[in-house]
DNA sequence: TAGAACCTTCACGTGGACGACAATGTTGGT
DNA sequence: ACCAACATTGTCGTCCACGTGAAGGTTCTA
Protein backbone atom coordinates (compact mmCIF):
# COMPACT_ATOMS: atom_id res chain seq x y z
CA UNK A 1 0.00 0.00 0.00
CA UNK A 2 3.13 2.37 0.91
CA UNK A 3 4.27 1.81 -3.24
CA UNK A 4 4.49 5.19 -3.80
CA UNK A 5 5.45 5.84 -0.14
CA UNK A 6 8.97 4.78 -0.79
CA UNK A 7 8.73 6.65 -4.30
CA UNK A 8 8.72 9.68 -2.62
CA UNK A 9 9.97 9.27 0.66
CA UNK A 10 13.22 9.95 2.17
CA UNK A 11 15.47 9.24 -0.38
CA UNK A 12 18.82 10.96 -0.44
CA UNK A 13 19.12 13.96 -3.20
CA UNK A 14 22.17 15.77 -4.60
CA UNK A 15 23.20 18.38 -5.55
CA UNK A 16 24.52 18.76 -8.97
CA UNK A 17 28.72 19.29 -7.66
CA UNK A 18 28.04 15.89 -6.35
CA UNK A 19 26.62 13.78 -8.40
CA UNK A 20 29.67 15.17 -11.02
CA UNK A 21 31.92 14.10 -8.48
CA UNK A 22 30.64 10.64 -8.30
CA UNK A 23 30.02 10.07 -11.53
CA UNK A 24 32.80 11.62 -13.47
CA UNK A 25 30.62 13.75 -15.66
CA UNK A 26 31.19 17.38 -15.52
CA UNK A 27 28.12 19.57 -13.93
CA UNK A 28 27.93 21.15 -17.47
CA UNK A 29 27.69 18.03 -19.03
CA UNK A 30 24.90 16.72 -16.85
CA UNK A 31 23.21 20.02 -18.29
CA UNK A 32 23.94 18.92 -21.38
CA UNK A 33 22.27 15.62 -21.42
CA UNK A 34 19.23 16.89 -19.22
CA UNK A 35 18.88 19.67 -22.43
CA UNK A 36 18.98 16.98 -24.76
CA UNK A 37 16.48 14.77 -22.85
CA UNK A 38 18.68 12.11 -21.82
CA UNK A 39 17.80 13.12 -18.45
CA UNK A 40 14.64 14.29 -16.99
CA UNK A 41 14.51 17.33 -15.50
CA UNK A 42 15.50 16.28 -11.59
CA UNK A 43 13.44 18.68 -9.17
CA UNK A 44 14.73 21.82 -7.49
CA UNK A 45 15.32 23.17 -4.42
CA UNK A 46 13.46 26.41 -3.71
CA UNK A 47 16.16 28.75 -5.29
CA UNK A 48 16.05 26.69 -8.36
CA UNK A 49 19.59 24.42 -7.67
CA UNK A 50 19.15 20.67 -9.26
CA UNK A 51 18.56 17.94 -6.80
CA UNK A 52 19.42 14.44 -7.98
CA UNK A 53 18.10 11.27 -6.82
CA UNK A 54 20.06 8.05 -6.77
CA UNK A 55 18.27 6.64 -9.57
CA UNK A 56 19.43 9.30 -11.66
CA UNK A 57 22.91 9.17 -10.51
CA UNK A 58 22.26 5.57 -11.75
CA UNK A 59 21.10 6.54 -14.94
CA UNK A 60 23.97 8.92 -15.68
CA UNK A 61 26.01 5.55 -15.05
CA UNK A 62 24.25 3.62 -17.55
CA UNK A 63 24.45 6.25 -20.08
CA UNK A 64 28.33 6.47 -19.51
CA UNK A 65 28.24 2.75 -20.34
CA UNK A 66 25.97 2.80 -23.35
CA UNK A 67 28.08 5.73 -24.86
CA UNK A 68 31.54 4.47 -24.12
CA UNK A 69 31.24 0.79 -24.08
CA UNK A 70 28.67 0.11 -26.54
CA UNK A 71 29.57 3.20 -29.00
CA UNK A 72 25.99 3.93 -29.31
CA UNK A 73 25.16 7.83 -30.06
CA UNK A 74 23.88 10.31 -27.35
CA UNK A 75 20.91 9.76 -29.79
CA UNK A 76 19.94 6.27 -29.50
CA UNK A 77 20.61 6.52 -25.93
CA UNK A 78 17.77 9.28 -25.78
CA UNK A 79 15.55 6.90 -27.09
CA UNK A 80 16.85 4.02 -25.02
CA UNK A 81 15.69 5.86 -21.69
CA UNK A 82 12.83 7.69 -23.02
CA UNK A 83 11.51 4.06 -23.17
CA UNK A 84 12.84 3.04 -19.66
CA UNK A 85 10.94 6.22 -18.14
CA UNK A 86 8.01 4.87 -20.33
CA UNK A 87 8.46 2.22 -18.47
CA UNK A 88 8.93 3.36 -14.91
CA UNK A 89 5.89 5.83 -15.54
CA UNK A 90 3.87 2.62 -16.28
CA UNK A 91 4.62 0.38 -13.15
CA UNK A 92 4.71 3.47 -11.34
CA UNK A 93 1.67 4.60 -12.40
CA UNK A 94 -0.47 2.21 -11.14
CA UNK A 95 -4.06 3.94 -11.39
CA UNK A 96 -6.97 1.95 -12.72
CA UNK A 97 -8.59 5.25 -12.58
CA UNK A 98 -7.25 5.80 -15.97
CA UNK A 99 -9.14 4.71 -19.42
CA UNK A 100 -7.90 0.67 -19.99
CA UNK A 101 -7.85 1.67 -23.79
CA UNK A 102 -5.21 4.85 -23.10
CA UNK A 103 -3.10 2.26 -20.91
CA UNK A 104 -3.51 -0.24 -23.29
CA UNK A 105 -2.18 2.41 -26.33
CA UNK A 106 0.66 2.98 -23.52
CA UNK A 107 1.89 -0.37 -23.47
CA UNK A 108 1.83 -0.59 -27.15
CA UNK A 109 3.86 1.99 -27.80
CA UNK A 110 6.48 0.82 -25.32
CA UNK A 111 6.58 -2.37 -26.80
CA UNK A 112 7.24 -0.38 -30.16
CA UNK A 113 9.97 1.28 -28.85
CA UNK A 114 11.60 -1.55 -26.53
CA UNK A 115 11.10 -3.83 -30.67
CA UNK A 116 13.16 -1.30 -32.09
CA UNK A 117 15.70 -1.33 -29.78
CA UNK A 118 16.05 -4.91 -29.51
CA UNK A 119 16.54 -5.05 -33.31
CA UNK A 120 19.26 -2.82 -33.12
CA UNK A 121 21.23 -4.39 -30.36
CA UNK A 122 20.27 -8.21 -31.66
CA UNK A 123 21.67 -6.88 -35.14
CA UNK A 124 24.96 -5.94 -33.46
CA UNK A 125 25.47 -9.30 -31.89
CA UNK A 126 25.10 -10.73 -34.94
CA UNK A 127 27.43 -8.68 -36.30
CA UNK A 128 30.14 -8.48 -33.95
CA UNK A 129 29.93 -12.26 -33.02
CA UNK A 130 30.41 -13.01 -36.52
CA UNK A 131 33.50 -10.75 -36.15
CA UNK A 132 34.32 -12.44 -33.30
CA UNK A 133 34.63 -15.77 -35.13
CA UNK A 134 36.32 -14.44 -37.43
CA UNK A 135 39.11 -12.70 -35.24
CA UNK A 136 39.41 -15.74 -34.08
CA UNK A 137 40.27 -17.60 -36.82
CA UNK A 138 42.85 -15.69 -37.76
CA UNK A 139 44.23 -15.74 -34.28
CA UNK A 140 44.32 -19.37 -34.36
CA UNK A 141 46.11 -18.94 -38.03
CA UNK A 142 48.78 -16.88 -36.94
CA UNK A 143 49.46 -18.90 -34.07
CA UNK A 144 50.21 -21.64 -35.97
CA UNK A 145 52.68 -20.04 -38.14
CA UNK A 146 54.22 -18.72 -35.18
CA UNK A 147 54.84 -22.32 -33.25
CA UNK A 148 56.03 -23.41 -37.16
CA UNK A 149 58.78 -20.59 -36.45
CA UNK A 150 59.76 -21.53 -33.39
CA UNK A 151 60.62 -24.92 -34.54
CA UNK A 152 62.33 -24.13 -36.94
CA UNK A 153 64.40 -22.08 -34.37
CA UNK A 154 64.59 -25.01 -32.32
CA UNK A 155 65.90 -26.62 -35.47
CA UNK A 156 68.81 -24.21 -35.99
CA UNK A 157 69.56 -24.27 -32.08
CA UNK A 158 70.18 -28.22 -32.52
CA UNK A 159 72.10 -27.84 -35.51
CA UNK A 160 74.63 -25.26 -34.35
CA UNK A 161 75.18 -27.25 -31.22
CA UNK A 162 76.57 -30.45 -32.78
CA UNK B 1 55.47 -23.19 -57.34
CA UNK B 2 52.87 -20.32 -58.74
CA UNK B 3 51.76 -18.98 -55.45
CA UNK B 4 52.66 -15.77 -56.32
CA UNK B 5 51.82 -16.47 -59.47
CA UNK B 6 48.45 -15.89 -58.94
CA UNK B 7 49.22 -12.76 -56.37
CA UNK B 8 50.48 -11.01 -59.36
CA UNK B 9 48.94 -12.12 -62.55
CA UNK B 10 45.85 -11.20 -64.62
CA UNK B 11 43.74 -9.99 -61.52
CA UNK B 12 41.15 -7.54 -62.95
CA UNK B 13 42.00 -4.07 -61.82
CA UNK B 14 39.40 -1.09 -61.26
CA UNK B 15 39.55 2.27 -61.52
CA UNK B 16 38.40 4.81 -59.14
CA UNK B 17 34.83 5.76 -60.98
CA UNK B 18 34.12 1.73 -61.42
CA UNK B 19 34.91 1.05 -57.96
CA UNK B 20 32.91 4.03 -56.44
CA UNK B 21 29.84 3.29 -58.41
CA UNK B 22 30.51 -0.67 -57.18
CA UNK B 23 30.70 -0.13 -53.77
CA UNK B 24 28.83 3.52 -53.16
CA UNK B 25 31.68 4.97 -51.69
CA UNK B 26 32.02 8.30 -53.46
CA UNK B 27 35.60 8.56 -55.08
CA UNK B 28 36.37 11.29 -52.78
CA UNK B 29 35.87 9.06 -49.87
CA UNK B 30 38.33 6.59 -51.51
CA UNK B 31 40.96 9.10 -51.35
CA UNK B 32 40.28 10.08 -48.21
CA UNK B 33 40.66 6.41 -47.07
CA UNK B 34 44.06 6.62 -48.59
CA UNK B 35 44.74 9.35 -47.15
CA UNK B 36 44.05 8.11 -43.64
CA UNK B 37 45.51 4.90 -43.97
CA UNK B 38 42.36 2.58 -44.36
CA UNK B 39 42.87 1.76 -47.71
CA UNK B 40 46.60 1.06 -49.03
CA UNK B 41 47.72 2.60 -51.58
CA UNK B 42 46.45 0.90 -54.78
CA UNK B 43 48.88 0.73 -57.64
CA UNK B 44 48.48 3.44 -60.16
CA UNK B 45 48.59 3.41 -64.13
CA UNK B 46 51.18 5.30 -65.65
CA UNK B 47 49.56 8.70 -66.16
CA UNK B 48 48.78 8.07 -62.33
CA UNK B 49 45.05 6.84 -62.42
CA UNK B 50 44.53 4.78 -59.38
CA UNK B 51 43.84 0.61 -59.86
CA UNK B 52 42.08 -1.18 -57.49
CA UNK B 53 42.25 -4.82 -57.12
CA UNK B 54 38.97 -6.98 -56.29
CA UNK B 55 40.45 -7.52 -52.67
CA UNK B 56 40.56 -3.71 -52.49
CA UNK B 57 36.88 -3.56 -53.54
CA UNK B 58 36.75 -6.00 -50.95
CA UNK B 59 38.23 -4.27 -48.03
CA UNK B 60 35.62 -1.39 -49.22
CA UNK B 61 32.94 -3.46 -48.26
CA UNK B 62 34.54 -4.53 -44.72
CA UNK B 63 35.46 -1.31 -43.74
CA UNK B 64 31.75 -0.18 -44.77
CA UNK B 65 30.15 -2.53 -42.57
CA UNK B 66 32.15 -1.92 -39.74
CA UNK B 67 31.36 1.21 -40.02
CA UNK B 68 27.61 1.63 -40.60
CA UNK B 69 27.26 -1.76 -38.64
CA UNK B 70 28.95 -1.54 -35.69
CA UNK B 71 29.70 1.72 -35.19
CA UNK B 72 33.63 1.97 -35.29
CA UNK B 73 35.27 4.92 -35.85
CA UNK B 74 37.52 5.49 -39.18
CA UNK B 75 40.78 5.26 -37.03
CA UNK B 76 39.58 2.23 -35.28
CA UNK B 77 38.96 0.24 -38.51
CA UNK B 78 42.47 1.24 -39.39
CA UNK B 79 43.86 0.08 -36.66
CA UNK B 80 41.97 -3.37 -37.84
CA UNK B 81 42.22 -3.47 -41.30
CA UNK B 82 46.58 -2.88 -40.54
CA UNK B 83 46.60 -6.12 -38.53
CA UNK B 84 44.75 -7.84 -41.95
CA UNK B 85 47.37 -6.08 -43.95
CA UNK B 86 50.35 -7.51 -41.66
CA UNK B 87 48.42 -10.89 -42.02
CA UNK B 88 48.47 -10.89 -45.87
CA UNK B 89 51.70 -9.83 -45.94
CA UNK B 90 53.08 -12.72 -43.82
CA UNK B 91 51.18 -15.03 -45.75
CA UNK B 92 52.10 -14.06 -48.81
CA UNK B 93 55.62 -13.07 -48.02
CA UNK B 94 56.62 -16.60 -47.14
CA UNK B 95 59.75 -16.47 -48.02
CA UNK B 96 62.21 -18.70 -45.83
CA UNK B 97 65.14 -16.34 -47.03
CA UNK B 98 64.05 -13.70 -44.34
CA UNK B 99 65.60 -14.47 -40.70
CA UNK B 100 63.83 -16.44 -38.47
CA UNK B 101 63.82 -14.47 -35.51
CA UNK B 102 62.51 -11.32 -37.57
CA UNK B 103 59.45 -13.47 -38.32
CA UNK B 104 58.61 -14.69 -35.07
CA UNK B 105 58.81 -10.96 -33.86
CA UNK B 106 56.35 -10.24 -36.80
CA UNK B 107 53.94 -13.15 -35.71
CA UNK B 108 54.09 -11.74 -32.55
CA UNK B 109 53.23 -8.26 -33.37
CA UNK B 110 49.99 -9.48 -35.12
CA UNK B 111 49.20 -11.87 -32.53
CA UNK B 112 49.40 -8.42 -30.30
CA UNK B 113 47.39 -6.77 -32.65
CA UNK B 114 44.66 -9.30 -32.92
CA UNK B 115 44.39 -10.16 -29.26
CA UNK B 116 43.92 -6.30 -28.64
CA UNK B 117 40.85 -6.29 -30.91
CA UNK B 118 39.11 -9.59 -30.27
CA UNK B 119 39.21 -7.65 -26.73
CA UNK B 120 37.34 -5.03 -27.73
CA UNK B 121 35.04 -6.53 -29.68
CA UNK B 122 34.43 -9.67 -26.96
CA UNK B 123 34.12 -6.59 -24.70
CA UNK B 124 30.85 -5.52 -26.70
CA UNK B 125 29.32 -8.79 -27.50
CA UNK B 126 29.56 -9.37 -23.75
CA UNK B 127 27.69 -6.13 -22.80
CA UNK B 128 25.36 -6.01 -25.70
CA UNK B 129 24.10 -9.38 -24.87
CA UNK B 130 23.81 -8.63 -21.25
CA UNK B 131 21.88 -5.07 -22.60
CA UNK B 132 19.41 -7.51 -24.63
CA UNK B 133 18.71 -9.63 -22.04
CA UNK B 134 17.74 -6.54 -20.10
CA UNK B 135 15.08 -5.46 -22.86
CA UNK B 136 13.84 -9.30 -23.54
CA UNK B 137 13.32 -9.15 -19.12
CA UNK B 138 11.59 -5.77 -19.74
CA UNK B 139 10.02 -6.69 -22.63
CA UNK B 140 7.74 -9.63 -21.19
CA UNK B 141 7.16 -7.13 -18.40
CA UNK B 142 5.21 -4.91 -20.65
CA UNK B 143 3.88 -7.48 -22.67
CA UNK B 144 2.36 -9.26 -19.18
CA UNK B 145 0.85 -5.81 -18.31
CA UNK B 146 -0.56 -5.73 -21.65
CA UNK B 147 -2.68 -8.87 -22.09
CA UNK B 148 -3.86 -7.74 -18.26
CA UNK B 149 -5.29 -5.28 -19.39
CA UNK B 150 -6.53 -6.93 -22.99
CA UNK B 151 -8.24 -9.42 -20.31
CA UNK B 152 -9.71 -6.54 -18.35
CA UNK B 153 -10.77 -4.60 -21.36
CA UNK B 154 -12.70 -8.05 -22.25
CA UNK B 155 -13.88 -8.20 -18.80
CA UNK B 156 -15.60 -4.68 -19.23
CA UNK B 157 -17.04 -5.88 -22.90
CA UNK B 158 -18.81 -8.86 -21.44
CA UNK B 159 -20.04 -6.51 -18.75
CA UNK B 160 -21.47 -3.97 -20.88
CA UNK B 161 -23.38 -6.68 -22.87
CA UNK B 162 -26.04 -7.67 -20.41
C1' DT C 1 27.78 39.00 4.98
C1' DA C 2 31.32 36.59 2.70
C1' DG C 3 32.47 33.06 -0.28
C1' DA C 4 31.52 28.76 -2.25
C1' DA C 5 28.29 26.45 -5.06
C1' DC C 6 24.87 26.86 -8.32
C1' DC C 7 21.98 29.12 -11.98
C1' DT C 8 21.11 30.47 -17.21
C1' DT C 9 22.52 31.89 -21.68
C1' DC C 10 25.30 32.38 -25.51
C1' DA C 11 28.86 31.38 -27.82
C1' DC C 12 32.93 28.70 -29.07
C1' DG C 13 35.79 24.67 -29.85
C1' DT C 14 37.08 20.15 -31.58
C1' DG C 15 37.13 16.06 -34.17
C1' DG C 16 35.24 13.08 -37.48
C1' DA C 17 33.81 12.35 -41.96
C1' DC C 18 33.29 13.78 -45.69
C1' DG C 19 31.43 17.41 -49.96
C1' DA C 20 32.51 20.99 -53.37
C1' DC C 21 35.08 23.27 -56.31
C1' DA C 22 39.21 24.51 -59.19
C1' DA C 23 42.95 23.98 -62.00
C1' DT C 24 45.41 20.59 -64.27
C1' DG C 25 46.65 16.00 -66.26
C1' DT C 26 45.44 11.30 -68.57
C1' DT C 27 42.97 7.95 -71.43
C1' DG C 28 40.58 5.93 -75.07
C1' DG C 29 38.15 6.31 -79.20
C1' DT C 30 37.27 8.37 -83.75
C1' DA D 1 45.08 15.28 -83.36
C1' DC D 2 41.30 16.06 -80.72
C1' DC D 3 37.62 15.65 -77.53
C1' DA D 4 34.83 13.69 -73.94
C1' DA D 5 35.20 11.26 -70.00
C1' DC D 6 37.74 10.35 -66.36
C1' DA D 7 41.48 11.33 -62.72
C1' DT D 8 44.78 14.02 -60.07
C1' DT D 9 46.05 17.10 -56.09
C1' DG D 10 44.87 20.86 -53.21
C1' DT D 11 42.22 23.86 -50.57
C1' DC D 12 38.34 25.20 -48.36
C1' DG D 13 33.70 24.45 -46.50
C1' DT D 14 30.17 21.87 -44.09
C1' DC D 15 27.53 19.33 -40.90
C1' DC D 16 27.02 16.81 -36.96
C1' DA D 17 28.09 15.14 -32.35
C1' DC D 18 29.65 16.18 -28.13
C1' DG D 19 30.73 18.83 -25.49
C1' DT D 20 33.48 23.35 -23.08
C1' DG D 21 34.10 28.26 -21.45
C1' DA D 22 32.97 32.41 -19.61
C1' DA D 23 30.01 36.08 -18.11
C1' DG D 24 26.98 37.75 -14.94
C1' DG D 25 23.58 36.78 -11.67
C1' DT D 26 21.38 33.95 -7.62
C1' DT D 27 21.32 30.89 -3.55
C1' DC D 28 23.14 28.49 0.36
C1' DT D 29 25.48 27.97 4.54
C1' DA D 30 28.83 29.21 8.12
Amino acid sequence: MNANADAEAATARFQIGEVADRTGVTQRTLRFYEEKGLLRPPERMDGGFRLYSENDVTRIGYIKQLQDLLGFTLSEIKDMVEAEDLLQQMSATRRPDRELPERLQRSEQILGALTKQLDVVEHKVEHLTLLREELRAKMTRVTQRRTEILNALEQEQAVSEL
